[in-house]
DNA sequence: GTCTATATTATGATAGAC
DNA sequence: GTCTATCATAATATAGAC
């Protein structure tokens, strides 16, 4: 074979990483096992062990998300924004967050980072929004979609199973306006 | 003493109930241990095993909840009713509840009882709203709630710590009225 | 470098002494 | 009826053969 064998390394380990997130996403952290993840990654489960040192380590490797490069928003951008997030434009919402979801009410450490990145989303609607309390408004708005997503991907509540993401972008958009602005008394 | 044998059970059964349910809601289905329920309500192991026969039975029986008793809904009364569960009127959120919505996610059954209570919650909501996408609304509804007391309540969320329920209640009214409303075009 | 075999640990569950 | 002792299982992690 000409493929050299840092290359090989290199692609194995995409592997193992890609049927961790998998399982890691179904079942969350405890369930899923070093063997499930070797097995559908059809490699020895030392081996995983091997290249990542720890579960710990490889649940890390496997949620690690590149952060968003953010840019500058308005109050309604910033709706368009988290309604963007129901979906992303194509594909999937990343393997990975879902993942981090699944286990972020029972693992320590995903709730850790759930935490950081709702934070950060947070901190980036709130710039956008005008008032006093915009940082809890904001979190409000975040909140929101996480139930939403969590319900929708995780739940698999039945009422939203196979409804187009422009509908739910439409009925969600007043009700998220109504966050961003300021008191409607 | 003069403690009926019958009435002493009863007392210890409900002891264990008790512990089981706050580390059920602490740590969840999978990392909440027999071991650990008995230390806490301070019995032997083996004796909840032998009241209860099974971890899952011992789960089943500190989520159990009588449904709310369900009366008539105005689209009005919808949003009142789904903000009151922000926080129970007095008192917190039942520590049943709590157990079963952090085991929600990872634990097949508790996710399975978590859809029944919220598809219940949305056909209540459904049965008060106008309009053909009443109970896609109501669910929308019911997950927005959803998150915010799995953010507010599980991962504690900073920007929630301390603010009073009528503060959310405030914010969120506008939010979840254009929920209930017809179409906002 | 890869895998076999095993150490270690923690759990749910059970059997039986008292 | 209550608890001691233990079984059986399954997991992460490691050591060492090949």
């Amino acid at each position: 074979m000409g493929v050299p064998r840092a290359e090989r390394r290199r692609r194995t380990e995409a592997r193992i990483l890609d049927a961790a997130r998998v399982l890691f996403a179904e079942l969350g952290y405890e369930r899923a096992t070093i063997r499930g993840v070797a097995r559908r990654a059809e490699v020895d489960p030392a081996l995983v062990m091997q290249y990542f040192g720890s579960k710990q380590e490889l649940f890390q490797q496997a949620v690690r998300m590149t952060p968003p490069a953010d840019g500058e928003l308005d109050a309604e951008g910033a709706v368009e924004h988290v309604l963007g997030s129901l979906t992303m434009k194509l594909g999937e919402l990343p393997q990975g967050s879902l993942a981090m979801m699944r286990s972020m009410l029972t693992h320590p450490e995903a709730a850790a980072s759930a935490r950081q990145v709702l934070s950060r989303q947070i901190d980036r609607l709130a710039e956008a929004m005008p008032g006093d309390d915009a940082r809890l408004r904001a979190a409000l708005m975040t909140l929101t979609m996480l139930g939403i997503t969590v319900g929708h991907q995780l739940l698999e509540i039945d009422e939203l199973r196979g409804v187009p993401q422009e509908e739910l972008a439409r009925l969600l958009r007043p009700s998220l306006r109504a966050l961003t602005g300021q008191e409607v008394s």
